[in-house]
DNA sequence: TAGTGGTCTAGACCACGTG
DNA sequence: ACGTGGTCTAGACCACTAT
């Protein structure tokens, strides 16, 4: 009976595949595939090391290893009103957490000088003042996204959105008034592993990955008047965008 | 000096981000690890692993452990030529593989029944027939992309579409002389860690995830006309979208 | 051939959660 | 209190890569 951690990963990952163990069925532990499969501790352990690695599996400390769950909540960047039936009912991912407001905690508003990244995409000069806006979104107790927003300081300096609590209609209202009214953005996204700090604020499982999306936000002129940082745990989203040619 | 796995990682890490060990530098190796950190040998493997399961690190058998380099491509999804200049020079992201032709590899095309998801999102009965197109997508030797595009058989049975090559202008330009012109798309992201058959498909390094993007075409009067799921290899790419209100 | 990573063992002890 | 996962050791042997 003695196997390769491989091996027993391939089985249980085919059981889990097979619906035999569904998503929130606890896994055999470690001990049981020592005994089933004749091998030593570690290697059962690497075993489901992989499937966690994989994100296929969870481990709950004192309790097991379980099959992961995936119910996403749905991010829709471009909601079209007009154009809203033409993709109803038709969704990939089947989610549960549809359009459940988030709620804020952590909220931080400071002026500092400008990265250079946020700089070059704001078209600033390099430590020119911008304001900052941290934040964590939760739901249901968990945290979801991390989103810092950088506006030109000079700008925004004297509005609401240097304040805590921006006001009715937030942030772009507030931009609305000062005549920066946002017209055009740009997301870019992209997805890897989280660092460890990351994983913490975002309480992530192990084998999840976050998507890290910068937006822009333009005025009908083309002036860059906000870019927000948004760190997402993909074990929780599905993003969708609306084109047309 | 013994000390735990985390510890020398992150002491790793910050060398990692301090510049001392820059992308494509070569870590110090388990036996180097063993002797000035006084851990086992499989300590030091763990911390490796560590920084390797975030994505920081590639290991290379034979040769020693390195630290990943970022060089992407960049997906725009839809790049509105009249209003191109709004975000020229202002990504976030450096790519060096900027509008590079992808080669097609692994190209077939074959009809079979709708899975459920597939017939769900064209408006088709579950197992009617689909027109499948299998795709793996190679720049410079290495692969970057699957893709399978899903069209409704009985329309484009008797089209260039069903054959492998289809022509000047692709899919598309087919579709829009049997007067299928696709007009809207909708695409749905995922971001998650691979299944083994695909890390080795996309010859993914450890650590890296992948990118699930559903993308459904429909025409002007609503008709979903093709679906085409991609898998990216989200170590290679970053993704844009251009969005305005 | 020497050095690197890859895998596994058999044991130890710890930390935490559940029952 | 017990069973779960979490970490570590000291050794063995294998497989691949560079030179």
């Amino acid at each position: 009976m003695a196997q390769s951690a491989r091996q027993i990963a391939d089985e249980l990952r085919e059981r889990i595949h097979s619906g035999e163990l569904a998503p929130g069925a606890r896994l055999p532990g470690e001990p049981a595939l020592v005994r089933d499969h004749g091998v030593a501790k570690e290697t059962a352990r690497r075993a489901l090391t992989l499937l966690v690695t994989e994100g296929l599996a969870v481990r709950r400390r004192g309790s097991g290893t379980y099959v992961r769950d995936f119910r996403p909540i749905r991010r829709v960047a471009n909601r079209r009103p007009a154009q809203d039936g033409w993709a109803a009912g038709r969704s990939i991912w089947q989610a549960d957490l549809e359009d459940r407001p988030l709620s804020v905690t952590d909220l931080t508003v400071e002026e500092a000088p400008a990265p250079p990244r946020v700089a070059q995409a704001l078209g600033l000069a390099e430590g020119e003042a911008v304001l900052v806006r941290d934040r964590r979104f939760v739901v249901e107790d968990q945290p979801v996204q991390l989103a810092t927003s950088y506006l030109p300081a000079e700008l925004v300096r004297d509005s609401a959105i240097a304040r805590p609590d921006t006001g009715p209609g937030g942030t772009y209202a507030r931009l609305a008034e000062l005549g920066l009214s946002p017209d055009r953005f740009v997301e870019e996204l992209r997805a890897r592993m989280p660092a460890p700090d990351e994983a913490e604020r975002l309480q992530l499982a192990e084998g999840t990955p976050v998507v890290e999306v910068w937006r822009t936000a333009f005025t009908e002129d083309g002036r860059a008047v906000e870019l927000n940082r948004m760190l997402l745990d993909a074990g929780v989203y599905v993003m969708e965008y609306h084109l047309s040619s």
